[in-house]
DNA sequence: CAACGCTTGACAGTATACTGATAATCAGCA
DNA sequence: TGCTGATTATCAGTATACTGTCAAGCGTTG
């Protein structure tokens, strides 16, 4: 029976590509003495970028499911690096907001983010690099509505006030 | 502070997409009636075309980590899919092979595959296609090493009798 | 042969991801 | 106002992935 090779698939070629990416990252984020996952990461970027944000909206600005975000919220909480506390507005929204640790991490940490988005692309040269992001860019924006996260922008200020 | 747009970020890139070709893959087989992980049909093949493959030569050659891949033998070998026995020249190693069962599933699933390998691509050209799989395979092969769980090819007949 | 290092498989613990369900709450509408 | 449907956060359960550790077994070497 044919089947088509792993190094032809681009499912297979996704998930090493993303296992090689989590790993450059840890490796990278220990090395400058911090303890963030990726995922962690990137929450608290956004986060910082968006005081104040619920945590349904967090997870669509980053593309994850809204049960994932729970737990990443809950253990960035824990370290101390946001702070989560019941809205005003809305009595089931948490507010989150990034604590001055949080943002000593954030800005700690970025020169290990930055050295690692560099890592993994460092069989490719910068043009092919940049064929890289587009082509992949290009496969999410038609795939997003295709996984229970996808990625959502932030919400109008006027549509929150208006609607 | 300034940081890189997730966009920009080949690591965000990379979740995202794989994200998606799980997602798809889900539904396909989903769709067709099978109940198998992605991770579980890639192993499936492998053992399917290995007959008697240990498991660590197994999680060498679809880049597995060798503790996931006690998970995913053990599902397949629930299913009835695969069987386990103990090898008579290695009693630490068992030696996997498919079971009839497993290799009527494989055979019934691999439309599905197929058609989920082309829908993860849908927004691209067979062109653009082409191109992202080889710069996928030049970073991944750049960043083998990198994680725990590079991909390994199969030892040479001659080396394990000689050796 | 006996001690050593290495390999194979497995386990505990942690962190994504997802499915499906639920309580609390909100918002629109009869 | 009271009902209905949608939304927010959470939980239980399953499946990757990884860290680190361990027992059992293998092979080489002194």
């Amino acid at each position: 029976m044919w089947v088509r090779d792993n190094n032809d698939m681009p499912g297979h070629l996704a998930r090493r590509f993303q296992q090689i990416a989590v790993a450059v990252f840890h490796a990278e984020a220990e090395a400058a003495g911090y303890d963030l996952t990726p995922v962690q990461y990137a929450a608290l970027a956004a986060i910082s970028a968006n005081p104040g944000i619920d945590q349904v909206t967090l997870a669509g600005l980053i593309a994850y499911d809204r049960t994932t975000i729970t737990g990443v919220v809950d253990r960035l909480a824990q370290k101390g690096l946001i702070e989560r506390q019941a809205s005003s507005r809305d009595r089931r929204a948490r507010e989150l907001t990034i604590t001055p640790e949080g943002s000593k991490t954030l800005e700690g940490i970025t020169p290990a983010v930055e050295a690692a988005q560099q890592s993994m692309v460092r069989g490719l040269t910068a043009e092919e690099t940049d064929d890289l992001m587009r082509l992949l860019r290009k496969a999410i924006a038609a795939g997003n509505e295709l996984s229970r996260a996808p990625l959502r922008g932030m919400p109008m200020e006027n549509d929150r006030k208006t609607s």
